[in-house]
DNA sequence: ACGATTATTGCGTTCTT
DNA sequence: AAGAAAACAATAATCGT
């Protein structure tokens, strides 16, 4: 195969960069198309215009490979193929009926070699379907990139067999927001995806273990963002709530409860704090928990 | 909307086969 | 060792104010 070097986007130095978060003020990081507050984790935009490859250099000394379609984690080949066309040679002159019949020979062969095993053919397949998830929860290239990787490790490592690959392709994207501290539940991965809820734990665990994952035990912390997003609170009732998670976790009253009510109750005390009165119903709501159970969390938290 | 009470669920433990 | 069962805590549902 030709020399090819990866090829690494470059954007024009006059592209208007957001320097601020304009929901909590701090600042924001951006990388490979993504722009993301570093404190709130809010997405502020993560479809950059790509500047791809310059396409039309044809009249110049090409000494720097830049042709080609970018190589993509997302696609079972990294986004390299051939097709073998149909109808023309190399110069569009047309072909005669016994070269098309060789053509449609080869092309047979070659798309035989193209998938070269089973495996192959599962990962294209699996790695569309975290593609289409991925976008059906609406992450960022750079999360979306984690979660096709971690599909490609758990393929090398065996751990597709006697799962659905629909599984493994909903586990990887749970896990990939295991890894990055986003307080996503498995029943919300599962509403889009293609499997059962036990599949995709299965799945999860077994990666969890095998690929040894750097994920943490979801925090409280982690449901904020979301909660303080949707609600639209301010940045004040925001760090509030933020202290009150840090407070309840080191009084240790949140073993064994779950997270999203903890974060939910602790939204709502900061909020009343700073005379933001919301209801109950509306916090829990978008926590996905039930109002008793906020209370229940607000109750101990009051004791502390 | 909130609080109190009751019902349900989930899960590790313990007992049985 | 595998399964059943009693027990417990957290959560959800319901009702009264």
């Amino acid at each position: 195969m030709a020399t090819r070097e990866i090829y690494t986007t470059t954007f024009d130095e006059d592209v208007q960069t957001t320097t601020e978060c304009p929901d909590c003020g701090s600042s924001v990081r951006t990388s490979t198309g993504e722009t993301i507050c570093e404190e709130c984790g809010l997405v502020l935009e993560d479809t950059h215009l790509d500047r791809g490859p310059d396409w039309n250099r044809y009249d110049e000394q090409r000494t720097e490979k830049r042709t080609g379609a970018p190589l993509t984690p997302t696609r079972h080949d990294r986004g390299l193929s051939t097709e073998i066309g149909r109808y023309q040679d190399g110069h569009g002159n047309s072909l005669s009926s016994r070269k098309r019949r060789q053509l449609n020979r080869l092309r047979r062969e070659q798309s035989r070699a193209r998938w070269q095993s089973e495996a192959n053919r599962n990962l294209g397949y699996g790695l569309g379907e975290v593609r289409r998830l991925s976008s059906s929860l609406g992450f960022g290239e750079r999360l979306r990139n984690q979660a096709c990787a971690l599909f490609r490790r758990a393929q090398s490592e065996n751990l597709c067999v006697g799962r659905s690959l629909e599984a493994v392709a909903a586990a990887s994207v749970y896990a990939a927001c295991r890894c990055n501290g986003l307080g996503r539940s498995r029943c919300e991965i599962v509403t889009v995806a293609r499997c059962e809820l036990a599949a995709l734990s299965n799945a999860y665990n077994v990666m969890n273990v095998e690929l040894e994952l750097p994920a943490q035990p979801v925090s409280a912390a982690d449901h904020l963002p979301k909660l303080a997003s949707e609600l639209e609170v301010s940045e004040r009732v925001r760090r509030r709530a933020l202290e009150f998670v840090q407070e309840a976790i080191d009084a240790g009253m949140t073993v064994g409860c779950r997270p999203a009510g903890v974060a939910a109750a602790c939204l709502y005390l900061a909020a009343e704090r700073c005379e933001l009165f919301l209801s109950q119903r509306e916090i829990a709501t978008v926590a996905g928990v039930s109002p008793s159970t906020l209370r229940s969390r607000r109750d101990e938290l009051l004791e502390v």
